[in-house]
DNA sequence: TTATACGCTTGATCCAAATCAAGTTTACTT
DNA sequence: AAGTAAACTTGATTTGGATCAAGCGTATAA
């Protein structure tokens, strides 16, 4: 697990928009990033604040929430060491629709957009992978909107599921890094009904539930399947 | 309607991350566009096939399938005059998940990957401004993924409808672009559903049905709001 | 260790929408 | 205009999953 402190150009090397920078690029990067440590359960940035920054995680952990239109909270994302958010802030000037809270002491690198525009008029490279990796996230969100529509909690639970699997060894017990309330409002679920399918993938024999949030994968492919 | 043939500049300038562009980087765009003629019922790309263009509508119609993990197909959009898809391939080669086919004689303006990464690489400005118009569509894109999981499907059809009626004048009659079967797949529910819940909006008084498919929408307002 | 709260599980019930099964209308063909 | 096929509507039934309501485990704190 991703469980070390990083340093500010670990940090930076971690956000696939600067995935590929040279030295000298990393270099002018570093220079205007700022580090800060937030408590368990402080907030990191707040719905309808200006979104001025991208903001990354050094070590720790977070939740970034949205509020949907009848008053709930979607679980949009968790970040770990190395995972990022608010990219987009760095283009546009826009309020934020979403907020997150640290879920242990957390530190993060953020770079301001005022800062990363003056730097973006001098590094021309650096806009082109910035672009490419846009592409890439663009992709990805078409794909998970047509998935939604497409296929049934179960299938969604399995996909999340195995995808959650895949950073620890296979067949192994590993523990479930959200509650089942919170896997339940990713997935647009109920905590009853995860817990529901859960069991009907034991008894299916693709996976084994242990104590706490643990389990460990038996048959990712007949998972998927579910079959 | 948008109806009328599109020019080579005037296709560019409706394409989003073009939209902003000068009358220099216009003429850049413009050199490396390709136009194209299709029958009705001809393929324009296929699932399985490299990505690796972009593709503007400028003339004609044609509807982009998706094939489902079961083997069904999900109509992902109806492409008309000034629609695109696939500006997501101009930055990453990726495979294909869904074909488009043309429903009348269609004519397209295209630009490759190759040619406009070379423009890119030469034109500075032209990289910024798409970047900030990428910063607008990720946000986009995670709004819509949430409202997927939160909203039911009556206000689904009713957002579709209201969204579709936009292009003709208020309270009038107008056909619906798609067969019921198609409206159905596309909000991912079945035509009996729309069948039932557009006889339901007439009951509450929010649109009149027509004959064919035909319909006048009397409140979007109420219809949004399912009240 | 015991208390207390929070999260998890299980059961019972309810509901929106899918599915199945005819009919009916509309549009296309000759 | 008649014949045919496709699309649409309506009704009956089923179902996946939400909701409601207890009861059970497990972790943190006194």
């Amino acid at each position: 697990m991703r469980e070390q402190k990083l340093g500010t150009h670990d940090c930076i090397q971690l956000v696939p928009i600067f995935k590929q920078l040279t030295a000298i690029e990393l270099q002018q990067v570093s220079a205007i990033v700022h580090e800060h440590v937030y408590e368990k359960g402080a907030t990191l940035f707040n719905a309808g604040d200006e979104a001025d920054q991208l903001t990354i995680i050094a070590a720790g952990q977070a939740k970034v929430y949205q509020l949907a239109a009848n008053g709930r909270e979607q679980l949009l994302y968790l970040l770990q060491s190395g995972d990022f958010d608010g990219e987009a802030a760095l283009f546009n000037p826009v309020a934020r629709t979403s907020y997150a809270e640290a879920l242990v002491p957390t530190q993060v690198c953020s770079i301001q957009r005022s800062d990363f525009q003056a730097l973006l008029a001098k590094a021309q490279q650096l806009a082109l992978g910035i672009l490419n990796e846009f592409g890439k996230r663009i992709s990805q969100l078409e794909g998970k909107a047509t998935s939604v529509t497409t296929s049934s909690i179960g299938g969604r639970l399995a996909d999340y599921l195995v995808e959650t699997a895949a950073s620890f060894p296979a067949q192994t017990m590993f523990t479930l890094p959200l509650q089942k309330k919170e896997i339940a409002v990713y997935l647009g679920t109920t905590p009853e009904t995860i817990s529901r399918k859960l069991n009907e993938f034991q008894t299916a024999g693709w996976l084994k539930k242990g104590r706490g949030n643990q389990i460990a994968i038996l048959d990712a492919d007949q998972l998927v399947l579910q079959e």
